[in-house]
RNA sequence: UCCCUGGUGGUGUAAUGGUAGCACAGAGGAUUUUGAUUCCUUUAGUUGGGGUUCGAGUCCCUACCGGGGAACCA
């Protein structure tokens, strides 16, 4: 299903074609997506990693799958499940080159005792405070820690012992002696390895120190002769980090091509909360029933809710790639969304707020079978036979009393197509005690079946039914968009994120739909004509347990 | 305050110094056995000011505005 639309020549595709242009073997092109596996993917990862993958795939290359787990505090191992599964949903394959930056634990240790060694780092006592005042402000220099000219001897010593477990947390640290007055803080001695007495979740015991990300990062990406490194724009600062560490290891020696670090903007979607601390807020609190709710921005909640993973590929094509903070509206992804369902999406007729019709020229517990197309716009997705009979359901809303002008469905005297049936003319109605339609007494054209008038006379209105005694019961989940009511990018701080949910986020309705929907599978997309997308839950309910993945464009109100 | 970045219609993005294009959203219309889809038409843009140039969204200077940076997180 891969469009064939003009892709955008973003400012990543052309340091791609540059880099082949001066003689990059694109074969030798290598990216990797590196999450941690401190939660659960969301719509935001999507766009970084169908850079990584899609890039490298797209000259040739290849793209790893690592894990950068370096803080054991935050790291858990369902996680690592949870996203393995959702980067295999959006059809990107790893292959055989699965790893981890605990796979680096090892020589990411004698590294470091190189920079000891070659007078590149030491083992500073100061703590995070007292290092704070040493690293300086903004705008000020910092000054040297007093324990930076520890003699290497003694460093490597502390060192050895800190990976022995002799010391408790936070007693040393190991830092890279660079530039306490390079005006990028980053640069000011940063810390490379710190004591935690914590269980990892691949290496357990094994290991009390750990690598800090930006020592830790670089490196395992030399490891894995990545060329292309594509991080968001917070890593910019970090840049000349991720050289340093490079530049002044024996890794350097390793190294046909560099890798670089380039950065790109981070997906802001307007009514959609993508911060994990707040995501994750949502499913301690259980204001959702888990990461895969489907009101979720997560990958895993929009799987269940039906969006396509192809769906999801056209929009991060879509949005493009650059170094400007923007905020794309979520009306692109249902877009997305609904371009792709509308291709695939097998059509089905539901009701949703009945309205009982007898038809008054129709023998009682006949039933005629008609032919309904599964999807208009696939010739291959063949057809299903829908029930009628005597007594079917119609939408309530499919009926006006006195209607407007431009109304063009049931009425009083009027006439209406029943999708894929008869024609058929409303002669009378039941109304309740309260004033309330309850009924309707129509007849049908009997040589009208299959929709079209015998004089060949156009019928404006088109409306969906089903049988009432075929009928069957399911729940449909309807959804507004992701969660939130308005844009969150502006919310301030320590303002409370939960006032702006959707307060209406979630309504059920009971349904009535045709009967092959009883052998619907969970996840495969449905539209139900004239009403929305759905498909089917995949958690185990009683019953049928629709969930509303998009709403069909409404003109009505035109 | 200092450093790093960035600024193209309402929104998201294109344009070796040479006609500012595409998509979403909006508006109008045609087709339609889904008021969907599809198709056509249309509204709307280079942050301001200087400079270089035959010619500037693009190069230079400057102002303004936005984002990031002072974790033993990633």
């Amino acid at each position: 299903m891969s469009e064939e639309t003009p892709k955008s020549k973003h400012f990543i595709r052309q340091i791609i074609e540059d880099d082949i242009a001066k003689g990059l073997d694109p074969k030798d092109i290598i990216t990797r997506f590196p999450p941690e596996p401190n939660g659960c993917l969301h719509i935001g990862h999507a766009k970084a990693f169908c850079l990584d993958f899609g890039m490298a795939l797209e000259y040739g290359g290849k793209c790893n799958l690592r894990f950068d787990d370096t803080n054991p505090a935050k790291e858990e191992n369902r996680f690592v499940e949870a996203i393995k599964e959702d980067v295999r949903w959006l059809g990107f394959d790893w292959e055989d080159r699965l790893f981890y930056a605990s796979d680096y634990f090892e020589d990411l240790y004698n590294y470091a005792i190189e920079l000891i060694e070659t007078g590149k780092a030491y083992i500073c006592t100061l703590s995070p405070d007292e290092f704070k005042e040493y690293r300086g402000i903004p705008g000020k220099p910092g000054k040297d820690s007093p324990f930076r000219n520890r003699p290497a001897a003694e460093s490597l010593d502390i060192f050895r012992r800190m990976r022995a477990g002799d010391f408790k947390d936070g007693e040393y640290v190991l830092r890279a002696k660079i530039d306490m007055t390079d005006p990028n803080l980053h640069m000011r001695d940063p810390a490379i390895y710190r004591i935690k007495h914590s269980e990892h979740i691949r290496t357990g015991n094994a290991w009390c120190i750990y690598p800090m990300y930006d020592f830790a990062h670089c490196l395992s990406d030399a490891s894995e002769r990545i060329t292309h490194s594509f991080c968001t724009l917070e890593f910019e600062v970090h840049r000349p980090l991720y050289d340093w560490f490079i530049e002044n290891t024996s890794m350097i020696k390793k190294l046909k091509v560099q890798p670089r670090q380039y950065e790109f903007a981070r997906l802001n979607l307007s009514h959609t909360m993508m911060s994990k601390r707040k995501l994750q807020q949502l499913v301690e609190e259980k204001i959702v029933e888990d990461w895969d709710d489907p009101r979720m921005p997560t990958l895993s909640g929009m799987r269940r809710r039906g969006y396509t993973p192809q769906a999801i590929k056209n929009f991060c094509e879509e949005i493009g790639v650059t170094k400007f903070n923007s905020l794309t509206q979520i009306a692109l992804l249902e877009h997305c969304v609904r371009a792709d369902l509308n291709k695939v999406a097998t059509r089905r007729m539901a009701v949703f707020d009945p309205l009982e019709v007898e038809i008054e020229n129709w023998e009682e517990g006949k039933t005629d079978w008609l032919e309904g197309v599964n999807n208009p716009e696939d010739e291959g997705a063949g057809t299903r036979m829908v029930p009628f009979s005597k007594h079917i359901l119609i939408e309530k809303s499919d009926f006006m009393e006195n209607p407007p002008k431009k109304y063009f469905r049931l009425c009083p005297g009027g006439e209406v197509r029943l999708r894929y049936a008869y024609i058929m003319k409303c002669n009378s109605f039941v109304k309740h005690d309260a004033g309330e339609v309850v009924k309707l007494l129509c007849s049908v054209e009997h040589d009208s079946r299959g929709g079209n008038a015998p004089d060949g006379r156009k019928i404006k209105g088109t409306i969906h039914f089903v049988s009432s005694e075929h009928a069957v019961r399911a729940k449909a989940k309807l959804f507004d968009n992701l969660f939130t009511k308005e844009d969150m990018t502006n919310l301030a701080e320590g303002e409370d994120f939960k006032a702006h949910l959707n307060s209406n986020s979630l309504v059920e309705a009971e349904i009535f739909v045709e009967p092959s929907l009883q052998e619907a599978k969970a996840g495969t997309p449905f539209q139900f004509e004239r009403n929305a997308y759905f498909t089917l839950d995949p958690k185990p309910a009683d019953g049928l347990v629709f969930n509303r993945t998009a709403t069909l464009k409404d003109s009505f109100s035109k």
